[in-house]
DNA sequence: TTCCTGATTGCAAGCGCTTACATTTTCAGT
DNA sequence: ACTGAAAATGTAAGCGCTTGCAATCAGGAA
């Protein structure tokens, strides 16, 4: 089987040539069918009907200046909320005509940095990107070259730039007073590494806050989105703070990994600790015990990512933030404390 | 049309009188850096540096003819194995500075042959598609357009293109076979929806062939694979078939749904009923029971079909196929049947 | 019928980069 | 110091498409 490149792709010179009409002429009928006469139209349809035309995207690209392509660069897909959001945002995009690239970067700043660049170099119509935490220069770089972008999954008051997501911090802070309503006062967060991660130290800020309101103060642990990490440092909160009722967790992985050193360490959940997590991603409700949790509509959000991006490219002043509302889901994991 | 940008990036020619030389030796460096001497390479580096010059990607795919883009169309990227693929794709691609185009196709042919479509008008230099069932127009399309392609996550012997994944059936068939091993009969299976999905019509396949080899017969369903459809499949399964002492799943999110619906049921995993899933993906060890399941190296497979991928790039008739050999895990779900 | 105007269509100049080919340097060998 | 080949660099022709502007056409008004 010859896998040869078949080099005679047509051009819009073939089809022009073939209907009989200038190159500017079919042009139009692909990108503004609207400015030519209808017989004209259908000849030059059957034309590239004809010889299976295909635009060439370089070319588009290089004399329109757009690509019809959006990037995204997360931390990684592995993360349930992030693959379910960027799905969402790829389906909006795609309904638009609009396709996604798509980088990663592994919660490390300089490689986000450089996707960036790349990313730019592709010539993207937009970007999204999580949360607000950079250098500045890229921040430079972006208004350089004038790609408009927004900030997903994150959202915070005069933000200075456009965001879709929610108030980390509060969201933190609502599930800390659930806590304290129920009754605990010795509590202690297991939140996601804070380095370059604006997301995990603001959640971690939130319980902070809403503890210290309530005159207490918080153990504070730090371990990166994965199940080992997460028991091992949950091990570590239990003992070096027995006293604890209650660990929060920045995600629902903590919170997994959470449950598992308490058994380990011979803890009934919720009896002799509770536990929250964060996200609600399915594991959520199927681990023993059920995770109470804090649930966002990460479609929904992958959507709105997508609508503001794509209006961005029409209007590049016209971004308007959208915020969502955080919702506490109770289940199995946080009780009161033991009398 | 006034869609000017703000500022114009910096072009070719102006690295190029910066550093004082032809644009031919600043394309020279960017991308033969061997041909230029030594103190030409570092001023023109400098300049480029100095100007924050990126490649206009339009234009370079226009010239060269090459984009150092690759697509994957996936069903979703909801699916964790399919965003630790896709992530383990993108990782390795961007290593070799490629950039990944995404987009998915929802289990659905005409999408998946739409989109197929609009990344090859994309010009991306090969494309991973998942599985092997799709119309043979799509085959035609992509040989006439010299696209270099590969198949992941499905593998069977002489299957005419390129492949990077494993064998569903034989899987599927082990599983079955340590099943009967463990002394049970009456079988049942709970697989993915089979329309235009081959991998869970293999795996299906896998455990009927493996079941008649032993003069058995194994009762079928399909559930698409939410955990809600497959809780209310299994459910079906589970009364249509009280006899069945053991359900292989499709996967994993399938197990976990007919843990749920035997627990509903009032039936006890693995005392009164196992249950198997497929995929071994995060959720198998976290459940109660922990769910016996077959393991296989989904970040090992996107990388080889990054690297399958790249190097068709270079030579598109050595496509060497791999293959990867299933691991059956045994946890808790499954054990022998009740005396 | 002739003229005028808005609707159509064609012309041709790029867009920024790669690359075959031409020209100039460099430098080992004599 | 001179010669010739290899190495380095420059020249310029596109790659296929979009689009401002000019040219042409259709059809009603005069």
């Amino acid at each position: 089987m010859s896998r040869e490149k078949n080099n005679i792709a047509p051009t819009l010179e073939d089809v022009a040539r073939l209907s009989g009409v200038s190159t500017a002429t079919v042009s139009r009928v692909l990108n503004a069918p609207a400015k030519v006469k209808e017989a004209t139209r259908r000849k030059v349809q059957e034309a590239v009907a004809a010889l299976g035309y295909t635009p060439n995207f370089g070319a588009r690209a290089l004399a329109s200046n757009r690509t019809d392509t959006i990037g995204a660069v997360i931390p990684t897909m592995e993360n349930a909320i992030f693959a379910q959001g960027l799905q969402a945002l790829q389906e909006e995009l795609a309904e638009a005509g609009v396709t996604l690239l798509v980088a990663t970067s592994g919660y490390d700043a300089a490689r986000e940095a450089e996707q960036i660049r790349t990313l730019v170099g592709r010539g993207v119509d937009g970007l999204a990107l999580i949360g607000e935490a950079r250098a500045p220069e890229v921040y430079d770089f972006l208004q350089a070259r004038g790609v408009p972008f927004a900030l997903a999954w994150h959202w915070r008051k005069d933000c200075p730039w456009p965001c879709v997501g929610f108030d980390n911090r509060a969201a933190a802070a609502a599930m800390a007073e659930r806590a304290l309503i129920l009754g605990h006062r010795r509590i202690a967060m297991m939140g996601g590494v804070t380095r370059w991660n604006d997301r995990a130290a603001a959640r971690i800020e939130g319980v902070r806050q809403a503890v210290a309101a309530a005159g207490g103060a918080v153990a504070v642990a730090e371990a990166e989105y994965t199940l080992e990490a997460a028991t091992e440092a949950a091990r570590g909160l239990i003992r070096s703070h027995p006293d604890a009722t209650v660990i929060l967790c920045g995600n629902d992985v903590l919170a997994a990994g959470a449950v598992r050193a308490a058994r380990e360490e011979g803890l009934s959940v919720p009896r002799d600790l509770s536990i929250a997590g964060f996200d609600d991603i399915e594991l959520a409700r199927l681990i023993d015990p059920p995770l109470t949790t804090v649930r966002l509509p990460h479609r929904r959000m992958g959507q709105a990512i997508a609508r503001l991006l794509l209006g961005l490219r029409e209007d590049p002043d016209g971004g308007e933030s959208v915020v969502f509302a955080p919702e506490i889901i109770e289940r199995l994991s946080m009780g009161p404390p033991r009398a």
